[in-house]
Parts: C-alpha cells; sequence; structure tokens
DNA sequence: TAGATAATTAGACGAATATCTAAATAAAAA
DNA sequence: TTTTTATTTAGATATTCGTCTAATTATCTA
C-alpha cells in the first residue's frame, strides 16, 4: 500500500493515470502530455510500475504504458475499508 | 486533492485515520498508540487536518479529532473515476 | 494566582523527492 | 554498419518532508 500512496502523491503521476484510463500509451506520448523532459517523465512511471499502478510492454523501441486496474481496486477497498469501523470489519 | 493524497503519502497519517475510524480520539489518545514523540504526532494531525481529512474540536484541555468523512468520500469518487474512460464520464 | 496537564509552535537536521542535463541502451531504418 | 529514434539511467541540485528537542500557549485545579 505504501508504494500506492507514494505514487500517488504527485499531481504529475495523478495524471498520468488518468490519461491511461482510455487506453495504452507509449512513454512518448505521454511525455508530450507534459511541460516537462522526457527523463522527468520517465522517472514517474518508474514509480508508477513499482506501485503496480502501470504494466509496461515492449513493442519495438516503443514502451507501452498500460493501467493496472486491479491495483485501482487495491486502492478502492482501502479508501472503503476507512469508512466502516472495526465493527463491520 | 493534492493536500489529501499529500496527506495520505505518510503510513503514521494512514494509520491514525484508521484509528478515527472507531471515533474520536484527543491528540494525547491518538500519541499513545505511536512509538513517536507528541510534537511529531502533532505535526500530522495538522496536515490531516490541512487535507480536511479530519475535524477538530476543543473540549477544555483536549483536543477532540474525528475522522471526516466527507472528504473520504471524495477520495472514493477519485479512485471510481480512474477507472472509468473518457467516453464513459 | 501558581503549578500541573494537554497540546502546539519554532527551529534544526538528515533523508527523500522532483527536476534537469548528459550519457547510455535498445531497436529500426538507411 | 552507421545513423536515427525511443527511452532509460546516472549524477547533480534545490526543495520538501519527518522527526527531534526546547519553548510556548491554553486550560484546569489547588
Amino acid at each position: 500500500m505504501d508504494d500506492i500512496f507514494k505514487a500517488l502523491r504527485d499531481p504529475t503521476r495523478r495524471q498520468i493515470l488518468q490519461l491511461l484510463r482510455n487506453g495504452t500509451m507509449t512513454a512518448g506520448e505521454i511525455a508530450q502530455e507534459f511541460a516537462m523532459t522526457k527523463p522527468s517523465i520517465s522517472h514517474h512511471l518508474d514509480l508508477l510500475r513499482r506501485a503496480d499502478l502501470v504494466a509496461v510492454e515492449r513493442q519495438g523501441q516503443f514502451l507501452h504504458y498500460t493501467l493496472n486496474t486491479t491495483v485501482v481496486e487495491d486502492l478502492l477497498r482501502w479508501v472503503i475499508d476507512l469508512k466502516k469501523t472495526d465493527h463491520e470489519k
């Protein structure tokens, strides 16, 4: 859970996740959406990958990034759990 | 949203929120649960308050902290939204 | 009013973080 | 095989962050 919240701390990374809702994007396509260098975006993608929030697959020279909805659901459960008392659990 | 994720980045703060699921606690009661000085806990409570994740009310010498479920629901919506494509929105 | 209790604020310090430029790696194209 | 394109890795730097001790504020009680 810690890696997930670490990844979500940064606004750029949250925006990347939102971009990926509509499907896979290459690192370059993602970078194009931000006023930031490619190495910086690459670093953000690395943190998202470490948190398993995105999956990456190489296709030729391109690295395709995809949102990992399984982990989003883990997060969803964590938040829902926050609304439950211990008694309810 | 940024203040919320900033607040949730730290494991101690996430634990404080989980403690507060079962009801209001004073700063002292919260601090007792952690192997950390009171000023440190006070600082964490301040960040949670700034994110509006907790509400605070003074009763005499004591400051009572409560989980703000409204903001938890804002967070919940954010996460749910992450599973939707732009088309679905 | 003086002392005790609850909690915060102030200031310091080391560790973590976000960003950049320059260099390296991987694959495609010429 | 040389060059180009896509992307990451390395290293540097300024800023943010978590924690501590010491001092301060607020309230209660003797």
